[in-house]
DNA sequence: GTCGTAATGTCAGTCACTGACAATGGGGAA
DNA sequence: TTCCCCATTGTCAGTGACTGACATTACGAC
């Protein structure tokens, strides 16, 4: 009775986020996820390290878009033009998700136990975008706070964006990007 | 055979630390620090919310006392001006302190789980400090990006000094600044 | 000394997560 | 087609984090 290639995976996804709005994620159990995607518990944990994991599954695209585009940037470009320029590369991706996003960000904003979680993933992305720009010449003290205050106004805007369109998301972004530059 | 006021709690804080560096933090239960410290299992999560959170706790004093030196910068103090000062106000307190949170975080950094659980204590501490910007007059946006940045600018200089010792962390946190300063 | 309250002990239960092993099913080699 | 390979899943038993309910104890206030 075991079904086909891992379509199961993405089951779980669509079945927690449906079940965590529902009933919120600590009254959900991995059980009733998998029941619900057709599963046993145990293929559920094959899947997912954890039970929040099941909510994080698609920032290796977003790494490596970002990781491309400030590659790409014009040699000499400063740290923070090259950050929001990557940024601004991929916000079309963003935008394209937000049917998906929203109810998640919901879901994460309602739990603190996810919000740590996200608090990692942000925290590994940013790690990353500092390695792209060291591999610039950037020094390394600055590349981390450079990756970190960037991702800081990223998150910022990206999550505000979510729970209210309007002003879009590129507006945001600029704003924050102005406003971090006026503080020196 | 109850035992009198809350030394307990430090008997299980102590207990942790000990055998979390000798076992390692997954391979050590509730169950064994509380027996250490002389309490039971129930005990012990009587004190503190789950297993990660024996190791953070001495978070209120810094919150306060950071709050209150940006509350007593001079008027008209740039943001980022404030924080640092902030911050080099309570140097002598987490130098005093060393010796305590050196094993400390020898264990989070070789504990993914207990990592996560420190970047939430951080954000909850810039958002903290964002909110002693505002409250003199700092713009929203500007005041959680400073926060943030300051912040990150201040657990690296840290976490950098509790694994060596030389330069000392004043002359870190001079050097963060300057790069960060230099970033625009 | 008594009494009230806060801290602790006891016990049973749920649920996240894991290791070991068996069953299945689809695709490629012969 | 047929057989086999192996990746995915199911089954089962077990550990340990964490919780609720209730009994017990310690200790200071009076």
């Amino acid at each position: 009775m075991a079904k086909s290639g891992s379509a199961a995976r993405a089951r779980l996804q669509q079945a927690a986020v449906e079940l965590f709005r529902q009933n919120g994620f600590d009254d959900t159990t991995a059980a009733q996820i998998a029941k619900r995607a057709g599963v046993t518990e145990r293929t559920f944990f094959r899947h997912f390290r954890d039970k929040r994991e099941v909510l994080f599954d698609g920032q290796a695209v977003l790494e490596e878009a970002l990781t491309k585009a400030i590659a790409d940037a014009p040699p000499g470009t400063p740290p923070l033009d090259a950050l929001f320029r990557a940024f601004g590369s991929i916000l079309p991706l963003i935008e394209a998700n937000r049917p998906f996003s929203r109810p998640r960000q919901e879901v994460i904003s309602a739990t603190p136990a996810l919000q740590e979680r996200e608090l990692a993933k942000h925290q590994a992305l940013s790690a990353t975008l500092a390695a792209a720009l060291r591999a610039r010449g950037v020094a390394g003290v600055q590349a981390a706070l450079a990756a970190q205050v960037g991702m800081a106004a990223f998150a910022d805007a990206t999550l505000a964006w979510l729970e209210n369109e309007e002003p879009g998301l590129a507006e945001r972004l600029d704003l924050a990007e102005k406003a971090l530059r006026d503080l020196l």
